[in-house]
DNA sequence: ATTTGTTTATTACAAGTGTTTAAAATGGGG
DNA sequence: CCCCATTTTAAACACTTGTAATAAACAAAT
C-alpha cells in the first residue's frame, strides 16, 4: 500500500502546460462527487454516476479515496474549506458601533453563507442536519456565525440578560435563515416568485434584521 | 385481476372474535411502512424491513398495495389523516378576543402540529421538503395552520398592510416553528437539554409567540 | 365435498450497488 | 534501454434491491 497522503501543493512542476495532471483526476473527481452527493444525497449517490461525470473509470474513487465514504468525507471537508474561503470573517464586525448594525451584518452574513446559490454547501447541510451520517461531526454548524449572531444579540439584550433568552433569541433568528435552506427545492412550487439572487438575499436580511430587532425589543422588555 | 377497491368497512362480521383479519395486514404494513419510511427516507427503506416489522411475506406490498411507491403514497395519506385527525381545527378560534391570543394560539397548534412527539409526519414532511418526491403534493404543507397564523398576524399589522409584508411574517413565524422539525435528529448533539415534550413545546410556543409579537410591532411601525 | 375467489407464502429473476482483482499503460531514473 | 512505482483501465464479484411468477393455504358458497 502506498503512502497517497502527502501534502497536496508541494510538487510544483514549474510551468508545465499540462498543469498538474496527477490531481486533475482527484479534482475532478471531487467536483462531480459534490454535485452528485448535493443532487441526489450519499446513499443515492452511485459511483458510476460520479466517475461518468468525472470522466474516469470505475475504479478511481476507490484508487484516490479509498471507497465511497472516503470520498463523501473529502467532499465535505472540501465544500467547507470552499465556502469559508467564499465567506471571509472579517475580524472586526462585531466591534462596529450600533448593536443594530451589528445584528444586521451577522445576518447578512448569515443569510449569504446559507443561502449562497453558487455554493453547494447549503444543500449539502441540509441533507446532514435532516440525515446525519457518520461524517457530520466535519461540519461545524457555522459556528462563527453563529458566535457573531450571539454577541449582537446580547449586545441589545444588555449585559445581565438571562442567557437561555439569548439563547432562544439567537435560535429564533437563525432558524429563520435556515428555513430557506432547507426548503430551496420546494420553495419554487409553493412560492414561485421567491428567488435567491442577491437582491431578494439583501430584502430577506433586512426583513430578518427588523423582525429580530422588535423581537428582542419586547424579550428585552419583558424583563 | 380482480378489482380490492371496495370500501374496508362494509363486510363487517359481526362480533368475530379474531377481529377484521383481513384489514389487518394491510394496517400493519400500514403502520411499519410508516416507521421504516420515517426512518430511512423513502429510497433507503426497503421492502425486506418493511414485511419484516409487519410479520408478513415479501409479496404483501405488491398484493395489497401494488409496489413500494404506492404504499408509500398511502402511507403519507395516512399519516395526513391521522395527524389531522389528532389536531383538529376549532373552527372559531381566530375568532377570539385580541389579536395577541389569536396569534398564541395558532402560533401553539402550529408548534404541536409540526412538532408532535409522538407523531411520524412532522418526519416525512420534513423528509419530503428536504428533499420532494413525486408523491409530495398530496402533503398540503399545514394549509389550516398556515391560515390560520396569517389570519392572526393581518389582524395584528392592521388591515391596510401590505401583503407581503404580511406574508414575510407568516414565513418568519413558520420557520422558527419547522426549524425543530428539520433539526430534530441532530439537535440532541447540538442541543442535549432540549426536549420535545409538551412543557418545551408550551415554553417554546411563548418565545416565538413573544419574538413575533415584538416583531410584528415594529415592522407595523415602520410602515 | 368440490369449486371458486381470495389471500399468503416461496422462489426466481433482472437490474443495480460498492468493491476487488488483475491486467495494461504511463513515465521517470538506473 | 529497461526496470519500477504509479496510475489507469477493464472485467468480475458478492451482495442487495424491487418485482414477477408460481405454488400453497384458506374460506365460503354451491
Amino acid at each position: 500500500m502506498t503512502d497517497r497522503l502527502m501534502d497536496a501543493g508541494s510538487q510544483a512542476p514549474a510551468a508545465v502546460p499540462t498543469g498538474s495532471e496527477e490531481q486533475d483526476v482527484r479534482r475532478r473527481l471531487l467536483d462531480a462527487a459534490s454535485e452528485e452527493f448535493a443532487a441526489r444525497g450519499f446513499e443515492a449517490a452511485t459511483v458510476r454516476d460520479i466517475v461518468a461525470r468525472a470522466r474516469t473509470n470505475l475504479n478511481s474513487i476507490n484508487y484516490h479515496f479509498g471507497g465511497k465514504q472516503a470520498l463523501y468525507a473529502e467532499v465535505l471537508r472540501h465544500q467547507v474549506a470552499l465556502s469559508e474561503a467564499r465567506h471571509p470573517q472579517r475580524p472586526d464586525e462585531r466591534a462596529e458601533g450600533a448593536p443594530e448594525a451589528a445584528l444586521r451584518a451577522a445576518v447578512r452574513r448569515l443569510v449569504r453563507f446559507l443561502l449562497d446559490p453558487d455554493s453547494l454547501l447549503p444543500r449539502l447541510y441540509a441533507l446532514e442536519l435532516v440525515n446525519p451520517s457518520p461524517a457530520f461531526a466535519s461540519m461545524g454548524p457555522g459556528a462563527s456565525q453563529q458566535s457573531a449572531l450571539a454577541s449582537a444579540v446580547q449586545g441589545l439584550l444588555g449585559p445581565q440578560a438571562d442567557p437561555r433568552l439569548a439563547a432562544r433569541c439567537v435560535r429564533s433568528i437563525y432558524s429563520q435563515c435556515a428555513y430557506f435552506m432547507f426548503v430551496r427545492k420546494v420553495l419554487p412550487r409553493v412560492d414561485p416568485q421567491f428567488r435567491y439572487d442577491a437582491q431578494a438575499l439583501d430584502e430577506l436580511t433586512d426583513h430578518i434584521t427588523e423582525f429580530a430587532l422588535g423581537g428582542i425589543e419586547r424579550l428585552r422588555r419583558d424583563r
